[in-house]
Parts: structure tokens; sequence; C-alpha cells
RNA sequence: GCAGUUGUAGCUCAGUUGGUUAGAGCGCCUGUCUGUGGAACAGGAGGUCGGUGGUUCGAGCCCACCCAACUGUACCA
């Protein structure tokens, strides 16, 4: 024990909660998906532009209320010149950053999109993270329905050419103008009933999750979890819980029925319902009725829209490698956010959008198997035999470069062929090149076909036959290397990149 | 933040009523194998038993506090 020499403190590798390492895989995934969902965009007539990660927390609008610091859910620094800046948390309201600030300069009505990682600082959880892409696509100067109802369909478009099916997801629409007449009809109008206000809103946004029950004891006194955590809630009378709750219940029907059982009963709630009627009207015209469902429980994140809104779901059940049922929340969102711009002008700038999660998106679909999550080749390795030969070797390697084939010299200690088989085996290589002084006499080169090999090997027993018989290897004279090895890639429908 | 559950090797987990030097499988590295991937065989590295303190002759196991992860819940601008 005591001659036991004492080890030096490691440094403990690892990533804080709610970041991801992202290999080959998912980074080739991440990638179809954002030329997918841009072909969509792009066919929508939008274009792109893109902004930083950071920006002034006060262009974020992301200060706590009554107070000199940023609002807890951002990442936020201080300048060198005491200027807060913050990561951005969606990529909304650094496009309204943009468009105010070059407002002279771009057509009005303005369509762009972007891809880029946004940061929330919250408690990450599934499909949860604290650094997540969204792809995002704002309207910018039409307050039309038609601006509306195109974001929606575009939803559905992007979610098919993902390739989920039909039936298997639904873009849900409602109208923050219903609600707001709903809580003014109970008598929640007013800035003194603000927080009551807050305290409905979240409530009906949990409908999907906690069900009716689980509403009206938010919207009443208060809810106890299966944990016996107790959640306060916004104190309605019955009479008026029951009130939100028939304005706000999922309906069965066609979007035109669920309308009209909307009510209206005062001027805001009557308009809310004329735009939904008129969204639900565009949408039907161009065949988009049994994807986008109006659904008056739709409430989205709290603060800037200010009329219709939208959010993605999926509808496929997903479960973890456990076999437990994991929920995902919407996997797309926006709305429309008519006070966004026209914070940093004098003037009316109606705006509206649609976000969809990247990130959150493609952890669904891989935990659904519908995403290639194989392996993509390697390069074709050049082997070290003769040490005093590497020059020749990086001549082959830079021949087969020169004609677009993914190749390396193998840089590893060349002590002996099997290690540098084995090598190009992890790299899961297509072939490699091995050339010792027996094929250098005659001027050859040995090919071996790792893909076609592997499947000879199958009925190989003995490491002996298995080294004797060298299984898929020819050899060919050194001028073709390039033919012989791109008849290989061909044979197997080797493919780098897409 | 609140509540519950769980922390033993890189991963998945054993570890008896508290009793010498904490184990297994998988993975990793090396060798058999300076002319060939897998398999097999042999060997090796890898642990402050989440942390600190306490009880005890003796703690991976019991107690207290702390930390972290997971699940639910809240918040999610």
């Amino acid at each position: 024990m005591a001659e036991k020499p004492k080890k030096p403190q490691k440094l403990k590798a690892r990533l804080p909660r709610g970041l991801e390492d992202r290999g080959p895989a998912a980074i080739a995934a991440t990638r179809q998906m954002v030329e997918k969902i841009r072909e969509v965009y792009e066919r929508y007539g939008f274009e792109p532009v893109e902004t930083p990660a950071m920006e002034f927390t006060d262009a974020l609008g992301k200060f706590l209320p009554d107070q000199d610091r940023p609002n807890e859910g951002v990442f936020s620094f201080q300048d060198d010149d005491e200027q807060w800046i913050s990561l951005r948390y969606d990529l909304t309201a650094p496009l309204a950053r943009y468009v105010a600030e070059n407002f002279d300069a771009l057509p009005k009505p303005y369509r762009s999109y972007r891809a880029g990682y946004v940061y929330r600082n919250e408690k990450p959880g599934p499909g949860r993270f604290r650094q997540f892409m969204q792809f995002d696509a704002d309207t910018v100067g039409s307050a039309s329905p038609a601006a509306d109802a195109e974001m929606c369909m575009m939803a559905a478009d992007t979610m098919e050419v993902l390739g989920i099916p039909r039936g298997s997801y639904v873009v849900k629409v409602n109208n923050r103008k219903v609600l707001d007449g709903v809580m003014e009809s109970i008598g929640l109008a007013g800035d003194e009933n603000a927080g009551r206000r807050l305290t409905v809103l979240r409530a009906v946004d949990k409908f999907d999750r906690l069900g009716e029950d689980g509403v009206r004891a938010l919207l009443g006194d208060g809810r106890k979890d299966e944990s016996g955590d107790f959640t306060k809630g916004a104190g309605l009378k019955d009479d008026d819980a029951r009130r939100v709750l028939n304005a706000t219940c999922p309906e069965t029907g066609t979007n035109e029925e669920i309308i009209a059982k909307l009510g209206g009963e005062t001027e805001i709630g009557r308009e809310g319902i004329g735009e939904l009627a008129a969204i639900a009207r565009l949408v039907a015209a161009s065949g988009y009725g049994d994807r986008v469902r109006i659904d008056p429980t739709v409430v989205r994140g709290l603060e800037y829209y200010t009329g219709p809104v939208y959010e993605t779901e999926l509808l496929l059940d997903t479960k973890d490698e456990k076999g437990r049922p994991v929920r995902f929340g919407s996997v797309g969102g926006g709305g429309r956010y008519d006070g966004l711009v026209s914070r940093f002008r004098g003037e009316p700038v109606p705006a509206t959008g649609f976000s969809i999660g990247v990130s959150r998106l493609q952890a669904a679909l891989t935990m659904l198997g519908k995403l290639d999550t194989r392996p993509d080749f390697g390069p074709v390795v050049v082997t070290v035999f003769d040490r005093d030969r590497v020059a020749d070797y990086q001549k082959m390697v830079a021949q087969l470069r020169n004609e677009n084939i993914r190749a390396e010299l193998y840089l590893g200690n060349p002590k002996n062929m099997g290690n540098q088989l084995k090598y190009a085996d992890r790299r899961n290589s297509p072939c490699v090149i091995i050339q010792g002084s027996d094929e250098k006499a005659r001027g050859e080169i040995q090919i071996k076909d790792l893909i076609e090999g592997a499947k000879a090997a199958a009925a190989i027993a003995s490491n002996q036959e298995w080294r004797e018989t060298r299984p898929a290897q020819f050899s060919c004279a050194e001028g073709e290397i390039v033919a012989k090895v791109r008849e290989v890639l061909t044979r197997h429908d080797v493919k780098w990149g897409n």
C-alpha cells in the first residue's frame, strides 16, 4: 500500500448536461434533414438570411421585469463596456432585429429562412437540449391570414418531405385572440389580472399531457402530481373554469364545425374566430384541411405572439431503448408576432413565422428508427509495407485523391499488416491497397475488397485459413489502380457524403 | 425550484446478517501474428465503491449532510 505511488489527479472529461457531441452519422442525418427542409422553404419563395448566435439582450427583449439583469432562461454575459449580450434562444427575435435594422433595403413583404443553433438555459430531457438547431421561416410585412395559412401548409409539406407520412403528424392552429376573449368574458381582462391570465393559459397548454381533469384542477385550486408535488391553480370559480374548458377542449369534427362551437362572446374573441375561419378556408381550398387542424388548446410560448399560433406534433408513439413511452412535445411551432419588429420602429409591422425543431425532430426520428444511422464508408487505405517506400505509397494516395476518391496513407505504426487492416476495418473502408516487394518487382499492386471479404469470411473458421486464402483480394498493374478501385466502389455502391 | 428514485471499472451489473487484497461479462490495449481484418487462446491496463463527516475493533454495506444523474412536476422568455 505504502509503496504504491500516488496517482496524479486526473481531470474528468465531461460535458455539461443538455449538450451533446455529434458523430458522423448524426451529422450526416442533420445535413440531409436541413437540405430537405431548405428545398421546401425555397419552393415556397423564401430566401436565406443568417444572423449571429449572439445579440444585445435588450434586442431579444429578455430583461427580467423591473430588474437590471437578463432572464435566467437565456445564457448571458456582459461585454467589456458592461452591455448585456445573450445567446439567441430562437431565430425569430434576431430576425426581427435584422429586419428593423435593414428595413428600407428589404422588399416587403419580406420572406426569409435560416437554420442555426439556439440556446436555452432550461432543464434538459429527451429531445430537449440546451443547444439545439431550429429551421425558421418568416414573412414580415403582411397581415394577411394567407401568410399564416401558408406557414401551416409549409409545415405539413416539410413533415412529409422528411419522411413522416400523412396521418402521422398534425399541424394544429389556434388564435391567441380567442383565448383572450374567453378570459375577458370571465372577468380576467386588465393589467391587474395578467398573472392569473398567464396561469390560465399555462393550464390550457397542458391539456394534451394532463387531460381535462388535470386542466380543471389547475384552473381551480390546484393539482397534485404523482410524486406528491402540489401545483397552485388559477383559483377560478367552478363556473368560470367550465367556461374556459368548454371553449378550449379539443373538439372532433371538421375545422368549420370546431370554429362554429367557439362562441365569440367578446369583440376580441370574434376577431380571432374570424381569422381562424379565414385560415381554415385557405387551407381547405389548397387541399390541406385534413392535416392542418383547428385546435383550441394550442397556446405556445407566451410572450410575443399576438394572433394565430401553430404547432406541429408527431402522432407516432415513441419509446426509449427500455421500451418506456417518451413524450417529445411539439417538433415545430410558430405564430403571428405583430409587435416584435415595431418595437424598433414607430410603425406597425405585422409578421408571422414558423420554426422546425431540427434537433428534437431528429431525436424523435432516430428513436423511431426512421433515420439511416449506418456509418458512412471510410476512405481507401493505402497500407505501408516497406517503410522506405512511403513516398511510393503517398503517390498512390495522391492518384486516387486526384480522381475524387477518398483515400489516405496509413499513418500509424506500420510494423505489421494486421494492424493496418484492422484500422481499415474500423474505418469501414471499402478496400485497401497493398504493395510489398514481390508486387513491386512485378509492377503490380494488390487490392483487397474488405466488403466482399467480410462476406467470404463468414464461411472461414480458422485463423490459419483466413490468412492463407486472402479472400476477395486481387492484383492489377500499378497503372490500373484508379480504374480497379473505382470498380470496387461501384460494385458496392459506395458513395461518400451524399 | 419542489418531490421521488438511483449512484460500485469505459458500458451493463454482482457483491451474503458489517469481516482479509472489491468481482463478472462486454469493451479497450498487448502478444500468439515484421505478407493480411473476423474467430480463438494467453496476458495486461483500468476503481479515491459519487463526496465529506460519523457509528464500529472493522464500512461498498449502517447514520447525517452534500453532490450528480434519472423520472415526474414547475418554469420554458
